[in-house]
DNA sequence: CCCTGATTCGC
DNA sequence: GCGAATCAGG
C-alpha cells in the first residue's frame, strides 16, 4: 500500500480526532502502526490538536529536549469539523449486558419516582437506578470518543458497551480499552457495576 | 502483558 | 519517503 492522497487525508483526519496510530493503521489497512507514526512525523503533524486523547491513551507531555530544527511557531492545522455524531435519533433500547455486583440488586420498591433517566442513549442498566451526574457526564464524554466498533471487532480487551439501537445502522460498541478483567471501559464499568452502597435509594 | 507515541536507520 | 525495529513509558 502507498500513501495516496485519500489515505493521507484519512490519516490526518483520524490523527486529529485523537485516534491512536494502531487504530488508524487498522482502519487504513495494509500498514502497521509504525508506518502510521512514521508518516505522521514526516507530515509534521506530530503534536495533535489540543486535548483529544482517547481515554487511556495519554497525551504524553513532550517537553521536547530541543532537537535541532528551528521549529518555528508551527500553527496548528485547522481542525476539521467531524461529521461524526450529529444529532442522534437517540434510541435507548439495547441488549442489556449482565452487570450486577454480588450483593442482591434489591428491587427498588418505589416505582413512583421518575429517576433521572440518565440521558438518552443510555442502554443497559440493571434496573432503574440513579447515576451520579459526574458519572453520567463521564459516560457521555466517553461515548463521543468511543471507537464505534462493530461486533466483529470486539476483543478480549475492548469495551463491549453497546451504543445506539441495534435495529438501526446507528449501532456500535464503545470499543475503548476495557478494564483488565472487565468487559467495559472505565466509564462504562462505573455505570454497569454499581456497588449496593452507591445505589441507596433516596426515596423522593 | 497490552497499548502509546518517538526515533533510528537501512532500504 | 518508507517503515521495522527499537526505545521509553502508562
Amino acid at each position: 500500500m502507498s500513501w495516496t492522497d485519500e489515505r493521507v487525508e484519512l490519516l490526518k483526519k483520524m490523527w486529529q480526532e485523537g485516534q491512536s496510530a494502531s487504530q488508524i493503521a487498522k482502519e487504513l489497512g495494509g500498514v502497521t502502526r509504525n508506518a502510521v507514526i512514521g508518516k505522521v512525523h514526516r507530515l509534521g503533524l506530530s503534536n495533535r490538536v489540543e486535548g483529544a486523547p482517547v481515554t487511556a491513551a495519554e497525551p504524553a507531555p513532550k517537553p521536547e529536549p530541543v532537537a535541532e530544527a528551528p521549529r518555528a511557531p508551527e500553527p496548528a492545522p485547522a481542525p476539521r469539523p467531524e461529521p461524526v455524531a450529529a444529532a442522534r435519533p437517540a434510541p435507548q433500547p439495547a441488549p442489556a449486558p449482565e452487570p450486577r455486583v454480588e450483593p442482591a440488586p434489591a428491587v427498588v420498591p418505589s416505582m413512583r419516582k421518575q429517576i433521572v433517566p440518565a440521558g438518552q442513549p443510555l442502554p443497559p442498566q440493571p434496573s432503574l437506578n440513579e447515576i451520579s451526574p459526574e458519572t453520567l457526564a463521564s459516560v457521555r464524554e466517553v461515548e463521543k470518543r468511543s471507537r464505534k466498533i462493530s461486533l466483529m471487532e470486539l476483543t478480549e480487551r475492548t469495551c463491549k458497551w453497546p451504543i445506539g439501537d441495534p435495529a438501526t445502522e446507528n449501532f456500535y460498541f464503545c470499543g475503548l480499552p476495557s478494564q483488565p478483567g472487565k468487559p467495559y471501559c472505565e466509564a462504562h464499568v462505573s455505570v454497569a457495576f454499581q456497588p449496593m452502597s452507591a445505589r441507596r435509594d433516596r426515596r423522593r
